[in-house]
DNA sequence: TTTTTACATGCAATAATTAGCATATATTAA
DNA sequence: TTAATATATGCTAATTATTGCATGTAAAAA
Protein backbone atom coordinates (compact mmCIF):
# COMPACT_ATOMS: atom_id res chain seq x y z
CA UNK A 1 0.00 0.00 0.00
CA UNK A 2 3.03 1.94 0.65
CA UNK A 3 3.72 2.18 -3.04
CA UNK A 4 0.79 3.17 -4.26
CA UNK A 5 0.75 5.87 -1.80
CA UNK A 6 3.25 7.29 -2.74
CA UNK A 7 2.71 7.17 -6.15
CA UNK A 8 -0.73 9.56 -5.63
CA UNK A 9 1.38 11.40 -3.52
CA UNK A 10 4.21 12.04 -6.46
CA UNK A 11 0.92 12.86 -8.64
CA UNK A 12 -0.60 14.96 -7.04
CA UNK A 13 1.55 17.93 -7.83
CA UNK A 14 1.23 20.20 -10.81
CA UNK A 15 4.86 19.84 -11.98
CA UNK A 16 5.28 16.64 -11.99
CA UNK A 17 1.15 15.80 -13.38
CA UNK A 18 2.83 17.90 -16.32
CA UNK A 19 6.30 15.78 -16.53
CA UNK A 20 4.18 12.81 -16.44
CA UNK A 21 1.90 14.05 -19.29
CA UNK A 22 4.43 14.70 -21.38
CA UNK A 23 5.98 11.13 -21.33
CA UNK A 24 2.60 9.40 -22.10
CA UNK A 25 1.58 11.96 -24.87
CA UNK A 26 5.24 11.59 -26.31
CA UNK A 27 5.58 8.31 -25.43
CA UNK A 28 8.90 8.32 -25.90
CA UNK A 29 12.29 8.74 -23.46
CA UNK A 30 13.17 12.29 -22.94
CA UNK A 31 15.96 14.40 -21.43
CA UNK A 32 16.42 16.86 -18.71
CA UNK A 33 16.95 19.95 -20.54
CA UNK A 34 14.08 18.24 -23.35
CA UNK A 35 11.47 19.18 -19.67
CA UNK A 36 13.32 22.12 -18.62
CA UNK A 37 12.23 23.80 -22.00
CA UNK A 38 9.27 21.97 -22.44
CA UNK A 39 7.32 22.91 -19.06
CA UNK A 40 9.90 26.23 -19.12
CA UNK A 41 11.06 25.83 -15.47
CA UNK A 42 14.18 25.94 -13.85
CA UNK A 43 16.82 22.81 -14.06
CA UNK A 44 16.47 22.04 -10.40
CA UNK A 45 13.42 22.18 -10.05
CA UNK A 46 13.00 19.25 -13.25
CA UNK A 47 15.74 16.96 -11.57
CA UNK A 48 13.64 17.04 -8.32
CA UNK A 49 9.99 16.30 -10.00
CA UNK A 50 12.41 13.74 -12.21
CA UNK A 51 13.82 11.96 -8.57
CA UNK A 52 10.28 11.90 -6.63
CA UNK A 53 8.58 10.04 -9.84
CA UNK A 54 11.37 7.70 -10.15
CA UNK A 55 11.50 6.95 -6.48
CA UNK A 56 8.13 6.75 -6.68
CA UNK A 57 9.01 4.03 -9.28
CA UNK A 58 6.61 5.83 -12.01
CA UNK A 59 10.01 6.32 -14.51
CA UNK A 60 12.81 5.08 -15.02
CA UNK A 61 16.36 6.38 -16.72
CA UNK A 62 19.25 5.38 -18.86
CA UNK A 63 22.50 7.17 -18.56
CA UNK A 64 24.41 8.25 -21.67
CA UNK A 65 27.66 10.04 -21.30
CA UNK A 66 26.60 13.26 -19.43
CA UNK A 67 22.79 12.89 -20.56
CA UNK A 68 19.62 11.16 -19.05
CA UNK A 69 17.19 9.80 -20.67
CA UNK A 70 14.12 9.24 -18.12
CA UNK A 71 11.13 6.93 -19.19
CA UNK A 72 7.50 5.32 -18.50
CA UNK A 73 8.07 2.91 -15.75
CA UNK A 74 5.72 0.08 -17.80
CA UNK A 75 7.07 -3.12 -15.73
CA UNK A 76 4.44 -3.06 -13.48
CA UNK A 77 0.57 -3.56 -14.39
CA UNK A 78 -0.43 -0.84 -11.92
CA UNK A 79 1.62 1.69 -13.93
CA UNK A 80 0.17 0.39 -17.17
CA UNK A 81 -2.97 1.30 -15.87
CA UNK A 82 -2.59 4.68 -14.27
CA UNK A 83 -0.93 5.64 -17.27
CA UNK A 84 -3.83 4.60 -19.63
CA UNK A 85 -6.14 6.51 -17.15
CA UNK A 86 -4.12 10.03 -16.76
CA UNK A 87 -3.92 9.87 -20.75
CA UNK A 88 -7.59 10.08 -20.59
CA UNK A 89 -7.61 12.75 -18.06
CA UNK A 90 -4.78 15.01 -18.77
CA UNK A 91 -6.42 17.53 -21.23
CA UNK A 92 -6.04 20.98 -19.61
CA UNK A 93 -4.75 23.54 -21.57
CA UNK A 94 -1.51 23.81 -19.90
CA UNK A 95 -0.33 20.43 -21.27
CA UNK A 96 -1.33 21.09 -24.87
CA UNK A 97 0.86 24.29 -24.50
CA UNK A 98 3.14 21.66 -22.75
CA UNK A 99 3.09 19.59 -25.88
CA UNK A 100 3.37 21.99 -28.34
CA UNK A 101 6.50 23.17 -26.85
CA UNK A 102 7.68 19.52 -26.38
CA UNK A 103 7.13 19.14 -30.10
CA UNK A 104 9.21 21.97 -31.42
CA UNK A 105 12.03 21.03 -29.00
CA UNK A 106 12.75 17.39 -30.56
CA UNK A 107 12.60 18.61 -34.15
CA UNK A 108 16.18 19.33 -32.61
CA UNK A 109 17.18 15.95 -32.01
CA UNK A 110 19.44 13.94 -33.98
CA UNK A 111 19.48 10.28 -34.96
CA UNK A 112 16.85 10.58 -32.08
CA UNK A 113 19.13 11.91 -29.28
CA UNK A 114 19.09 15.37 -27.34
CA UNK A 115 22.08 17.19 -29.03
CA UNK A 116 21.28 21.25 -27.60
CA UNK A 117 21.52 21.03 -24.05
CA UNK A 118 20.55 23.66 -21.41
CA UNK A 119 20.64 26.87 -23.88
CA UNK A 120 19.09 30.42 -23.15
CA UNK A 121 15.48 30.82 -24.71
CA UNK A 122 16.36 33.26 -27.07
CA UNK A 123 18.74 31.02 -28.80
CA UNK A 124 16.38 28.14 -28.69
CA UNK A 125 14.46 30.08 -30.29
CA UNK A 126 16.74 30.71 -33.22
CA UNK A 127 17.35 27.16 -33.45
CA UNK A 128 14.00 25.52 -34.00
CA UNK A 129 12.69 28.38 -36.57
CA UNK A 130 15.95 27.57 -38.49
CA UNK A 131 15.40 23.74 -37.96
CA UNK A 132 11.72 24.39 -39.53
CA UNK A 133 12.64 26.50 -42.63
CA UNK A 134 14.90 23.21 -43.49
CA UNK B 1 -5.99 19.79 -13.67
CA UNK B 2 -6.45 21.40 -9.98
CA UNK B 3 -9.27 18.97 -9.00
CA UNK B 4 -7.61 16.25 -10.38
CA UNK B 5 -4.81 16.86 -8.21
CA UNK B 6 -7.20 17.27 -5.42
CA UNK B 7 -8.15 13.87 -5.97
CA UNK B 8 -4.60 12.52 -5.90
CA UNK B 9 -3.65 13.83 -2.70
CA UNK B 10 -6.77 12.70 -0.77
CA UNK B 11 -5.86 9.71 -2.48
CA UNK B 12 -2.19 9.57 -1.00
CA UNK B 13 -3.22 8.84 2.62
CA UNK B 14 -3.54 5.49 4.31
CA UNK B 15 -6.73 6.19 6.01
CA UNK B 16 -8.14 8.00 3.08
CA UNK B 17 -7.15 5.17 1.09
CA UNK B 18 -8.92 2.60 3.55
CA UNK B 19 -11.83 4.45 3.73
CA UNK B 20 -12.29 4.07 -0.12
CA UNK B 21 -11.33 0.46 -0.29
CA UNK B 22 -14.17 0.09 1.84
CA UNK B 23 -16.50 1.85 -0.06
CA UNK B 24 -15.46 0.27 -3.33
CA UNK B 25 -15.52 -3.67 -1.89
CA UNK B 26 -18.65 -2.92 0.02
CA UNK B 27 -20.42 -1.45 -2.69
CA UNK B 28 -22.81 0.79 -0.77
CA UNK B 29 -22.98 3.68 1.56
CA UNK B 30 -21.56 3.64 4.87
CA UNK B 31 -22.10 5.70 8.05
CA UNK B 32 -19.40 7.47 10.17
CA UNK B 33 -19.96 5.07 13.01
CA UNK B 34 -19.80 1.74 11.17
CA UNK B 35 -16.12 3.41 9.49
CA UNK B 36 -14.66 3.68 12.91
CA UNK B 37 -15.40 0.68 13.62
CA UNK B 38 -14.20 -1.06 10.54
CA UNK B 39 -11.02 0.99 10.67
CA UNK B 40 -10.52 1.10 14.89
CA UNK B 41 -9.71 4.87 14.41
CA UNK B 42 -11.35 7.32 16.69
CA UNK B 43 -14.66 9.32 15.29
CA UNK B 44 -12.71 12.44 14.49
CA UNK B 45 -9.76 10.79 12.19
CA UNK B 46 -12.80 9.21 10.36
CA UNK B 47 -14.76 12.46 9.80
CA UNK B 48 -11.85 14.51 8.73
CA UNK B 49 -11.05 12.23 6.14
CA UNK B 50 -14.51 11.64 4.89
CA UNK B 51 -14.15 16.00 4.64
CA UNK B 52 -10.93 15.56 2.73
CA UNK B 53 -12.54 13.05 0.28
CA UNK B 54 -16.19 14.81 -0.13
CA UNK B 55 -13.75 17.89 -0.96
CA UNK B 56 -12.04 16.25 -3.59
CA UNK B 57 -15.75 14.82 -4.90
CA UNK B 58 -14.69 11.86 -4.34
CA UNK B 59 -17.58 11.17 -2.32
CA UNK B 60 -21.24 12.39 -1.67
CA UNK B 61 -23.20 12.52 1.44
CA UNK B 62 -26.98 12.15 2.71
CA UNK B 63 -28.18 12.91 5.90
CA UNK B 64 -30.50 10.85 7.77
CA UNK B 65 -31.35 12.28 11.18
CA UNK B 66 -28.17 12.51 13.24
CA UNK B 67 -26.92 9.75 10.81
CA UNK B 68 -24.70 10.65 7.84
CA UNK B 69 -24.47 8.22 4.82
CA UNK B 70 -21.02 8.91 2.49
CA UNK B 71 -21.17 6.39 -0.64
CA UNK B 72 -18.57 7.19 -3.55
CA UNK B 73 -19.54 9.50 -5.81
CA UNK B 74 -20.16 7.93 -9.57
CA UNK B 75 -21.06 10.84 -11.05
CA UNK B 76 -18.32 11.59 -12.90
CA UNK B 77 -16.23 9.58 -15.72
CA UNK B 78 -12.99 10.44 -14.27
CA UNK B 79 -14.19 8.86 -10.63
CA UNK B 80 -15.63 6.16 -12.38
CA UNK B 81 -12.18 5.05 -13.54
CA UNK B 82 -10.47 5.83 -10.50
CA UNK B 83 -12.28 3.17 -8.99
CA UNK B 84 -11.67 0.66 -11.22
CA UNK B 85 -8.38 1.27 -10.90
CA UNK B 86 -8.27 1.39 -7.24
CA UNK B 87 -10.22 -1.73 -6.95
CA UNK B 88 -8.08 -3.75 -8.81
CA UNK B 89 -5.11 -2.60 -6.68
CA UNK B 90 -6.26 -2.50 -3.17
CA UNK B 91 -5.24 -5.34 -2.29
CA UNK B 92 -2.74 -5.33 1.17
CA UNK B 93 -4.07 -7.32 4.00
CA UNK B 94 -4.64 -4.15 5.91
CA UNK B 95 -7.99 -3.59 3.27
CA UNK B 96 -8.70 -7.00 4.00
CA UNK B 97 -8.93 -7.07 7.56
CA UNK B 98 -10.50 -3.76 7.38
CA UNK B 99 -13.49 -5.73 5.12
CA UNK B 100 -14.03 -8.05 7.56
CA UNK B 101 -14.63 -5.70 10.41
CA UNK B 102 -16.98 -3.94 8.56
CA UNK B 103 -19.04 -6.72 7.06
CA UNK B 104 -19.25 -7.65 10.55
CA UNK B 105 -20.69 -4.56 11.60
CA UNK B 106 -22.91 -4.54 8.51
CA UNK B 107 -24.77 -7.91 10.06
CA UNK B 108 -26.03 -4.96 13.11
CA UNK B 109 -27.99 -3.15 9.95
CA UNK B 110 -32.00 -3.17 10.65
CA UNK B 111 -33.56 -2.52 7.34
CA UNK B 112 -30.57 -1.61 5.32
CA UNK B 113 -29.84 1.16 8.06
CA UNK B 114 -27.05 1.63 10.70
CA UNK B 115 -28.87 1.09 14.22
CA UNK B 116 -26.22 1.09 16.67
CA UNK B 117 -24.40 4.14 16.62
CA UNK B 118 -21.02 4.96 18.56
CA UNK B 119 -20.17 2.06 21.31
CA UNK B 120 -17.51 0.16 22.96
CA UNK B 121 -15.38 -1.85 21.58
CA UNK B 122 -16.20 -4.55 23.67
CA UNK B 123 -19.94 -4.04 23.33
CA UNK B 124 -19.81 -4.45 19.82
CA UNK B 125 -17.89 -7.43 20.17
CA UNK B 126 -20.86 -9.01 22.08
CA UNK B 127 -23.66 -7.95 19.75
CA UNK B 128 -22.00 -8.97 16.92
CA UNK B 129 -21.86 -12.56 18.37
CA UNK B 130 -25.36 -12.57 19.40
CA UNK B 131 -26.19 -11.49 15.85
CA UNK B 132 -24.51 -14.06 15.03
CA UNK B 133 -25.81 -16.80 17.02
CA UNK B 134 -29.93 -15.84 15.61
C1' DT C 1 -36.89 22.16 27.50
C1' DT C 2 -33.21 19.32 28.69
C1' DT C 3 -30.38 15.50 27.50
C1' DT C 4 -28.42 12.38 24.49
C1' DT C 5 -26.33 11.01 20.36
C1' DA C 6 -23.99 11.18 15.63
C1' DC C 7 -21.06 13.84 13.42
C1' DA C 8 -18.16 18.10 12.39
C1' DT C 9 -14.74 21.51 13.36
C1' DG C 10 -11.37 24.89 15.70
C1' DC C 11 -7.02 25.04 17.66
C1' DA C 12 -2.13 24.04 18.80
C1' DA C 13 1.83 21.27 18.26
C1' DT C 14 4.36 18.74 15.21
C1' DA C 15 5.79 16.87 10.91
C1' DA C 16 6.20 16.93 5.99
C1' DT C 17 6.57 19.40 1.60
C1' DT C 18 8.01 23.03 -1.48
C1' DA C 19 10.87 26.55 -3.65
C1' DG C 20 15.05 28.87 -4.57
C1' DC C 21 19.73 29.26 -4.44
C1' DA C 22 24.22 27.56 -4.43
C1' DT C 23 27.06 23.91 -5.06
C1' DA C 24 28.38 19.05 -6.03
C1' DT C 25 29.11 15.18 -9.36
C1' DA C 26 30.37 12.96 -13.40
C1' DT C 27 31.36 12.82 -18.09
C1' DT C 28 33.14 14.86 -22.13
C1' DA C 29 36.12 18.18 -24.54
C1' DA C 30 40.18 20.96 -24.72
C1' DT D 1 44.97 18.52 -16.27
C1' DT D 2 41.72 21.80 -16.82
C1' DA D 3 37.45 23.59 -18.38
C1' DA D 4 32.85 23.08 -19.74
C1' DT D 5 28.42 20.94 -19.59
C1' DA D 6 24.22 17.99 -18.10
C1' DT D 7 22.27 16.69 -14.15
C1' DA D 8 21.72 16.00 -9.01
C1' DT D 9 21.61 17.41 -4.32
C1' DG D 10 22.28 20.00 0.27
C1' DC D 11 20.56 23.72 2.80
C1' DT D 12 17.17 27.15 4.36
C1' DA D 13 12.90 29.53 4.87
C1' DA D 14 8.20 29.35 3.97
C1' DT D 15 4.20 26.89 3.46
C1' DT D 16 1.13 23.13 4.03
C1' DA D 17 -0.52 18.74 6.16
C1' DT D 18 -1.36 15.78 10.09
C1' DT D 19 -2.65 14.53 14.76
C1' DG D 20 -5.03 14.73 19.03
C1' DC D 21 -7.95 16.90 22.01
C1' DA D 22 -11.73 19.60 23.17
C1' DT D 23 -15.72 21.58 21.84
C1' DG D 24 -19.55 22.78 18.63
C1' DT D 25 -23.89 21.63 16.03
C1' DA D 26 -28.13 19.65 14.93
C1' DA D 27 -31.49 16.16 15.23
C1' DA D 28 -33.91 12.94 18.14
C1' DA D 29 -35.35 11.22 22.60
C1' DA D 30 -36.75 11.92 27.21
Amino acid sequence: MDKLIEKFKALSDETRLRIINLFIKSGQNLCVCELMDALRIPQYAVSKALTILKNAELLTYEKEGTWVYYQLNKSVQENKSLFTFLRNFLNDKTFLEDEDRLNQRLLLREDNRCVVGIIPEEDLVKLIKERIKK
